[in-house]
DNA sequence: GATATAACCTAGGATCACTAGGCAAATCCG
DNA sequence: CGGATTTGCCTAGTGATCCTAGGTTATATC
């Protein structure tokens, strides 16, 4: 028989394109077989199981994710960084939907495979570096890193689950949003008395 | 044989109780049928299919949800009505996390079920209402109140997948985001030239 | 107490995740 | 070039799950 020529990485891959095209929680192993013209048992020599492709997709899609942050990013500057920056994640999400949702579905990883995928770190790496700009000291920094991420990690979850109702159009509330994030972080508040550091 | 006397809010409950045990994926008929000591077919005269009964628990939590943010709101205004509206709703993700994830899944839910619910409109009727304390005009209002879901969402969503690093305690992020979305509640930008209305 | 309406059951098909073991293609090595 | 070895993909099979069809029995109604 003629082999197919499959790696973890073509398996993963296999999985991603199927994921945007059905949907993630429809990525099976069945299906991907299917997909490579192979029999399902053959996955499991390059997968451990159905939770190990999840996460590999979820892995590639931070992988490109950060990549196309990083281009959208380079060069730029304050607000516009921030707006770049911002489009990016968002479109990278309107792009390849089904491996959004991986990443947003909290799965165990296998520590080794996330040590080595660059991901996931280089995303906390750019977003740390992007908003230095805005001249915030620790531990305000990480604490605006984290509201940044949670706003738009919220934002286009509740936009892909139809949770913004029909009234007024997604894109015109994130434009509005973006410049209030910039307000926001020009603005950060300093801590008060009785405050946690 | 004896009757269980199943009716969907039963069955609904018993998935609910399980998605809390462990985890809303792991929710499945057959689990709910021998939780319920029931054979599995017997959950089909109440619920459709597994993806109904999974939006079904969705509802549920978000009427839970937004039960207790209107008590924890109750009689309070400006900051203090936002701290404690947000900290309900985290509340109820910790002390919920099976159900609370129901609430992420992006899935489609019966319209005539979403109808019936009170829950997710209710949910969208006290964010607003809560704001109005800040005097804005729309379309900023509901700009700012998709904000504001967007961060929380989004914070729970990433705190519960270990998507903050242990360095700082996501709970002192909590409190000086809500700080921050306080400030800009009440200094929110105007649109400006060129801006989408 | 007879009848009707449920609730719950048994039985079974289909799909899926995953394992064990076999054969054949690619590769290594003399 | 030819034999041994590794490796890739297969067949076969188990058990779990979702879901349907159709039967039986408890409950409600009159």
């Amino acid at each position: 028989m003629a082999r197919a020529g499959l790696t973890a990485d073509r398996v993963t891959l296999a999985g991603a394109e199927l994921a945007d095209e059905v949907g993630f929680d429809h990525v099976t192993m069945s299906a991907v077989a299917r997909r490579l013209g192979v029999k399902d048992a053959s996955l499991y020599a390059h997968v451990r199981h159905l939770a190990d492709l999840r996460g590999r997709i979820a892995l590639l899609a931070a992988d490109e994710k950060s990549i196309r942050i990083a281009e959208a990013t380079a060069g730029r500057a304050g607000k516009d960084a921030l707006v770049a920056y911002a489009n990016a994640w968002r479109q990278y999400a309107h792009d390849h939907p089904g491996r959004y949702t991986a990443t947003q579905i909290p799965t165990e990883i296998d520590p080794e495979l996330l040590a080595r995928a660059p991901g996931p770190r280089r995303a906390v790496e750019l977003t740390y570096s992007m908003l230095r700009a805005y001249a915030l000291d620790e531990p305000a920094l990480t604490d605006a890193v984290r509201l940044m991420r949670s706003m738009f990690h919220g934002f286009l979850g509740l936009e892909a689950a139809g949770g913004f109702a029909h009234a007024r159009p997604a894109e015109d509330s994130w434009v509005r949003c973006l410049d209030a994030l910039h307000d926001l972080l020009e603005h950060w508040p300093a801590y008060h008395e009785g405050d946690p550091t």
